[in-house]
DNA sequence: AGGTGTGAACACTTTCACAGCA
DNA sequence: TGCTGTGAAAGTGTTCACACCT
């Protein structure tokens, strides 16, 4: 059991989740050895079998000497340890493109994250009805986001909007930002906040290829 | 001068150059002081003034003494570091909702990241203009690729086909890879390849709010 | 034998603290 | 004096190697 755990560690409880869970998929139906090796599971997720073991070994024991994992148990296990093994509600902010490829997204659903709320400040998107959600207007953020409750607010507005959207957000209780505005935002300790920046991912591509003209160190597995 | 450069700090050299950049959109026509210090560019790109100092002395001895970085300076030797001196050659490969949103994203062309062809397998989309750029059918990959001596391939499509997109790209002789898919790929070690995973980033965060339920740890500044 | 769980070794990153230049 | 550049210290994350269980 632990302290505190590092947050490549979490991002790769996620990758073990995905492997079990296309382990389980191909078994199908077929009972039989649903167990895997932290070997396995390694090569699966893309990492060494002693990472496997040593990022499930801050959470407890799940395995069993010299057989493995029991692929479903181990699976459900993950989903508990990452909150998976409920819904959150999430609001998205700011029905653009971005806003509208991420509703769209139909893995959010699966894993359990439900967009109960959009919101815009287009009087020509407000009103609208995305498969069964209708675009509510920017100025009834904080009294909507309370009233249902909403704990995740997905920032997807102009980047001179974040902070404020995200200070609104936080009033009213959110208490998770997942943010796409390519703009550094300050929350309060008690509010996480996780961002995702394509171009900085496209800048790392760029220095990545300048600097390393053919050969040594890519980013495989 | 160095050895080898860790992404948290190529990553935190893409926050540094966007700092100094709306700097220098403050400063406007003001001449003046141009100048910035480690500490104010740390607060900036909320970091601390040592890490600023030792990201950048990886690459040189930018500063002055007593008087901080000259700022456009600064600017400049960042971008020739990142890579942004020049313009890139980017093919989107997936017509979908995510790449729809992609490809109107603004900021891309502004970096120097020029998104040049688009490929779908839906002969719906094969053949439909975007803002000048055809959609082609995806069977033409490699020789357009090659044709057009693309080096970047963002990848857009659904999971189980990515996989043979990148295989494809790579011996087309694209040398980097932004991949959406959420599937764990392989490249050759001489291709550099980021992974974007949305549905992570929202596991992250429901395991950040799962476990700490009021108080301690968020990921601030 | 086979494979987990884990302390200890190692590698890498961040922070500290200060010499030295403007 | 003010602030950079940088070795050395502290802190974190990863890999190794092996005791131990089945």
């Amino acid at each position: 059991m632990s302290r505190k755990i590092s947050d490549s560690t979490v991002r790769r409880l996620s990758l073990y989740l995905r492997a079990l869970e296309s382990l389980e998929a191909e078994e199908g139906g077929e009972a039989g050895a649903a167990s895997v090796s932290s070997r396995e599971l390694a090569a699966r997720a893309g990492t060494t079998a002693a990472q496997v073991r040593k990022d499930l070994s801050h959470f407890g024991s799940f395995g069993k000497r010299g057989m493995g994992y029991r692929v479903p148990e181990l699976a459900g296990r993950l989903r508990r340890i990452l909150g998976l093994d409920r819904s959150w509600r999430v609001a998205l902010v700011g029905a653009g493109r971005i806003g509208a490829a991420l509703f769209e997204y139909a893995d959010f659903r699966r894993r359990g994250f439900e967009i109960v709320q959009v919101f815009d400040v287009d009087p020509e998107k407000v009103g609208r009805r995305w498969n069964g959600v209708t675009i509510e207007d920017g100025s009834r953020l904080e009294d909507r986001l309370a009233e249902d409750e909403v704990e995740i607010a997905i920032v997807a507005v102009p980047a001179d909007a974040a902070q404020e959207v995200v200070d609104r957000a936080v009033s009213a209780g959110v208490r998770g930002i997942l943010n796409f505005a390519p703009a550094r935002l300050r929350v309060p300790d008690d509010v996480v906040m996780e961002d995702v920046n394509i171009v900085m991912e496209l800048e790392a591509l760029s220095f990545a290829l300048g600097r390393d003209p053919s050969g040594s160190g890519g980013e495989s597995s």
